[in-house]
DNA sequence: TAAAAGATCGACT
DNA sequence: GTCGATCTTTTAA
């Protein structure tokens, strides 16, 4: 069974599937601990709301490849995408440990302790050197490469919450994370979030 | 400990 | 011209 076949299916039934994944990028790879998902075109959270654009395009393709995007001009977030090819679907990495290449991801993190290398989207992407050029790498067969767990994470250890800092679809509750993993971030509502707080 | 604000730039309207 | 699936630093309790 490819990659791509193991990741063809919805986002929420991928995601949880996702934790104890491992990413490795040259040196570097990062056990994902926390993830969200995207569900595409019915989920106003999602870049693929209200169809493809220049960014996204890459949700558009088939599933297993890597969708990169810029966040406040400074942080590069790195997605897998999922499902049906032409459904938009994707799992935000959103955190995990470093396994290998600790001294390289330091490096690029001099400010942070190891717990914090890779806890939160944005600092994945820059322990694990992501660019806005990885957009679209094939995870079976590009530099970048996605490795299932031979288990999965237990049912039980997987704790579920709202997605974190959206303004949007705000009160889904479709974040995925191992239960008391110390490298999981903390969770922070959007200042404007919608929602049944926001009225 | 919590909240607020600044940084910074590609994508979108 | 505005905005953001963020992070870091600063300020206030």
């Amino acid at each position: 069974m490819s990659l791509a076949e193991q990741l063809a299916a919805p986002p929420l039934e991928v995601a949880p599937r996702l934790l104890g994944a491992v990413l490795r990028y040259g040196d570097v790879a990062v056990r994902l601990t926390e993830v969200e998902a995207y569900a595409g075109a019915t989920d106003p959270g999602s870049h693929a709301f209200g169809g493809p654009t220049r960014r996204n395009g890459t949700m558009f393709g088939p599933a297993g490849r890597l969708y990169c995007y810029l966040s406040h001009g400074i942080h590069i977030c790195a997605n897998i995408t999922v499902g049906e090819e032409h459904g938009p679907g994707a799992v935000l990495l959103r955190a995990g440990e470093v396994v290998a290449g600790l001294d390289v991801a330091r490096a690029r993190r001099p400010r942070s302790t190891d717990r914090d290398l890779a806890r939160g989207p944005g600092r994945l992407g820059q322990a694990l050197g992501l660019s806005l050029a990885d957009d679209g790498t094939d995870l079976a067969t590009g530099p970048i490469r996605l490795e299932l767990p031979d288990t999965p994470v237990p049912v039980t250890a997987v704790r579920t919450g709202p997605r974190t800092g959206l303004r949007r679809a705000s009160d889904r509750p479709w974040r995925f994370w191992i239960d008391a993993d110390p490298t999981v971030s903390p969770y922070r509502r959007h200042p404007r979030a919608e929602g049944p707080e926001a009225g």
